[in-house]
DNA sequence: TTGATTTTGTAGAGCGTTCTCCAATATTGG
DNA sequence: CCAATATTGGAGAACGCTCTACAAAATCAA
């Protein structure tokens, strides 16, 4: 524990001989710089190890510190946003740290806070729960961009993912298939009127949009749930015990397609000739042999590439209008769907 | 945009008609303040809704942020430590930010040199790479807890899961069950020669004091790969293809045995009839139905508060001594493991 | 009482940067 | 060659807090 007193702005200024103001305008690249006087910053700099405080840096300045706000760490489709969000910022001085989220509101609120407390440049929020007005006061405190809620504010950015499409595919998909009896099962949230731009909702709302076009109105069902495991296990048990049940169940997400899988084996039924099952997000399990989960791909590393881009154009070229950047989905095959039993 | 100033120390200590410093004293829970002056302060601080400024209280004093830096976000294993961390927290100021290490040395350290320039008051560094030096060398300038790593060192606290042990139940379930033909799949980092004090090399040392005292020893079968899907799946192509092929893969993570799963199921052979696997972690995923990995579990909750007990011991206790705290696996049988083939 | 001690509150100097002025010097145009 | 302008470097005041040192007031011991 001999902590060795850091090297500072200070000692850079002695040891090339110019001012500590000279110092800091190299660090930041600022203008009024001589090519000579920088070189040599440079190498005092390089020579002494020198690495800036950050801490200090965010008194005046900025902290070089993206905040991004993770409900949930194990979703391995956060993971892929993380992922593209840290390649764009490769190279920049800028790095992320990760808030944990939680699940609800008020701990989101906190974590939200305690990042703006640490002078953060700016926010990245993944699937933010609380509602939008909340959301746009922080944004007048920092630099925001929100991933995966449909709305559209005037004060941050949004990247999304087309919902609307990602479940139109899937009904297409099982439609073309020759199923009917398609069911839908939905993350529900208790509790308070939560907005309805959140990708549950709109993806229930893109079943039901196919479901009509494809004249099969009346065959919506929609279980509300949640997307966990547990929550797509009680759902499909409540979906597999109706009279005339589904032959097909689009699950909202793969975690909750994976309690469907369970259900369905424990009621003796096959997968996918019994019932078929499609997931979203096309999660890393959604792939294991033993699953092979039919699901809805949204491409992560762009939402996280995009993201990244939309954040420091808000902090370095002071953009203020806000954007929504809508990207689409794919469908990923496999084999949880297949023809329904004749 | 229209930022409202902060409101500052300042702020409060005109609206109590005390000093700035008493505030401080206040904020700090320091020695001299009496019960009305107190009050008064907080009233103050609650009217203005007054936030402490983090970055500015880590220019002299803490900035109450703990820095956790994780090599891969998805690992549900480490999420469990998070909770632990997070939990003990709880009610405390400090509050967790996470670092993306990423599965590089460099990447690793460029994070946490990053965490350390944002001046976190303690580093909790999860199964981190780079060799015991540099590890002691930035424990030198931050309280730090290294988890999943055997070393013992007088700079850093460790908590550990007795992989030894963990290994040991593998080994001791299988051969109960009857198996003689055991295989383990390693993970082996190429390159530089790593501490042998990895989880991973544990775990096979493990395996092989396990066999030996089984008598097994000249059944020993390692195979070096790595801990993921992929690596799983080679490893068991390989094993599959010997002559005399084993009876039980005992794959070091569940990640790699979900790969070895495929390949069996690509031999054309049945889990467990043909082939017994045992995983390690008790990943979430472990459990899932149509899985049903056998798997030794940590108790990842239980590690991650005793990190956060250690952690804050160092901080606030001042506690230079260095602790290691090793906790005991347990072993979760799973449909994956049977008696071996006739 | 009186001196000694404890308690309570404040002044003010940092912490390591950024950034606004300003001065000095170099360059240009006519 | 001189004024006008551009370039280069530095002084020094913030930023919002912590913390040492110290003075004033209150309490205690005898």
């Amino acid at each position: 524990m001999t902590a060795p007193r850091r090297v500072t702005i200070a000692d850079v200024a002695e040891k090339a001989n110019v001012s500590t103001a000279a110092v800091s305008k190299v660090l930041r690249k600022a203008y009024g710089v001589s090519p000579a006087m920088d070189e040599r910053v440079r190498a005092a700099m390089a020579e002494l190890g020198y690495r800036p405080h950050t801490a200090a840096r965010g008194m005046r300045g900025q902290t070089y510190t993206i905040g991004m706000m993770l409900p949930d760490i194990r979703n391995p489709f956060f993971h892929e946003i993380l992922e593209g969000l840290s390649k764009q910022l490769d190279g920049t001085d800028y790095q992320v740290l990760i808030g944990p989220g939680g699940s609800e509101s008020a701990s989101q609120a906190h974590i939200m806070n305690a990042m703006i407390d640490r002078r953060m440049d700016a926010l990245i929020l993944v699937a933010p729960l609380g509602n939008r007005r909340d959301l746009e006061e922080t944004a007048k405190s920092v630099p925001m961009v929100v991933i995966g809620r449909h709305d559209r504010s005037p004060d941050y950015d949004a990247v999304v993912d087309d919902d609307l499409m990602g479940a139109a595919l899937v009904v297409d998909h099982l439609v073309e298939l020759g199923h009917r009896r398609i069911a839908h099962i939905e993350h529900k949230i208790t509790g308070r009127n939560h907005p309805t731009t959140l990708p549950q909702s709109v993806r229930a709302e893109g079943y039901r949009q196919a479901m009509k076009r494809n004249d099969l109105g009346s065959e919506i069902d929609i279980v509300a749930s949640t997307y966990s495991e547990e929550g797509g296990y009680l759902a499909a048990r409540e979906l597999l015990a109706r009279a005339v049940r589904p032959t097909a169940i689009f699950a909202g997400a793969d975690v909750a397609a994976i309690g469907v899988f369970n259900a369905v084996y424990e009621a003796g039924l096959r997968v996918p000739q019994d019932v078929s099952i499609v997931g979203y997000d096309n999660t890393s399990f959604a792939a294991l042999g033993p699953i092979s989960l039919t699901s809805v791909d949204q491409d992560g590393h762009a939402m996280g590439t995009n993201a990244a881009r939309l954040v420091l154009e808000r902090i370095e070229s002071k953009r203020t209008r806000s954007v929504l950047l809508s990207t689409s989905p794919t469908l990923i095959r496999r084999r949880s769907t297949a023809p329904p039993p004749a």
